[in-house]
DNA sequence: CGCATAGTTCGTTCCTCATCGAAGCATTCT
DNA sequence: AGAATGCTTCGATGAGGAACGAACTATGCG
């Protein structure tokens, strides 16, 4: 009966299959309205609205409101990464799906977590950065090593911008169980990769599709 | 409309009250039995027993039947760390308590989670481990040193036993935010904590209370 | 065998909460 | 100003599911 903090509260804000649909749709890091939001949980705007009120209360979305439009987007990491960790458990216990289907295989390999690039492709580039002390992760923490600065000022991404956030961060990944690259950098390299038009993100999908060429460019750029 | 895993399913099934205590409860590591989970979420037995029910189907818990005993235990790993996601979520939003309480003091310093040691304290003790370089994590995995097999024999944890589980895991704290260890390593390290009576268990909770004297062996025998 | 303990199943009651239509605000466009 | 869009609030409806008591099954003890 001794309860610490109400763990029952969160989990049932998300056990509900239209906002379970709706985080799970932030996942992808872009802010949306409440429309989009109802379109993407199958239901009418009103309950979508709803829905999201009691979202906000609990705390795990912000609101920006820009005009008529109003904009919701996930309160931060660490709800990204309780979504994540769910969703781990949801995949290994679940009915194992006859077929992995298409996009689910797109998603393993790259897929957009929050704010920047998850799955195969995303670990693996966080194991060479590593690798070639680009980064150095002496504990859960990573950190910049002597040569970050000038390796990714050549591919164009400053890493001496934005003190608010950390700059790297790990985050575990459900497909592939091992961390990736969070943080300011990971965002930036996302950013990076969309902007040079590497890959493209699969319409109403968090999935990440790289084309051939913008696939060895990418490998040329991290992994190389 | 796409989902992957069913994660609502899952988030549901901790979203309700008794059933996110009963999970609570079995994050202490020990099975319990369904009369005993049914106090601990103050609900009858029919009740208890439904419940209990509803999360076996849902692959969170596992049950050992011991003659007219029926010991229920969570899942996995990965189960109980999605718990302590949301708890760590639920902990940032929550009401912020107006006084955090002595046992929640305790719990920030040293709890058990799952089947190892969990808070400061072990956050501590896989730094300096680590920076022994008896253990060594390039990436989120850990492994053992070349110096491990030695050093722990010496304080009596045979780290060449048991190939079933990894002897090395990194679990996420969610009081602190960064890593402790698990695994058969860790569990054994819990073990010998409380085969020492270096600590007690706080009854009915997941707070590890260290005496004084044993604090300062478990700094000798992992921090020193 | 008979009795006690541990758990589950059944049936009923009750209440929460998700849902939507209609109406109400707010903002922007013309 | 008036019309159109984006979103929220209100009210009514309905279904799912949490709760318990009573009856049933299974194991252990004498």
């Amino acid at each position: 009966m001794r309860e610490g903090p109400d763990i029952a509260r969160i989990a049932s804000l998300v056990g509900d299959p239209a906002r379970a649909n709706m985080l799970n749709a932030l996942m992808g890091g872009t802010a949306l309205t409440a429309s989009e939001l109802a379109l993407e949980a199958g239901v009418s705007l009103p309950t979508a609205s709803s829905h999201l009120s009691k979202l906000m209360e609990g705390g795990l979305l912000t609101l920006a409101s820009q005009g008529r439009h109003r904009y919701y987007g996930l309160a931060g990491p660490q709800v990204a990464g309780m979504i994540e960790a769910i969703t781990g458990v949801a995949e290994a216990v679940g009915p194992k799906r006859v077929r992995p289907g298409p996009r689910d295989g797109a998603m393993r390999v790259a897929r957009v977590c929050y704010d920047h690039l998850a799955g195969e492709q995303a670990v693996a580039m966080l194991d060479r950065l590593v690798e070639k002390e680009i980064l150095l992760r002496d504990d859960k923490e990573i950190r910049l090593g002597p040569s970050a600065a000038p390796h990714f000022a050549a591919i164009g991404i400053d890493v001496d911008a934005k003190p608010r956030r950390p700059v790297c961060r790990a985050c575990l990944d459900w497909s592939v169980r091992r961390s990736h690259l969070a943080g300011t950098l990971g965002a930036a390299i996302l950013d990076k990769i969309l902007a040079e038009k590497w890959a493209r993100r699969e319409k109403d999908s968090r999935a990440v599709i790289f084309s051939p060429p913008g696939k060895q460019a990418f490998e040329r750029a991290f992994l190389g």
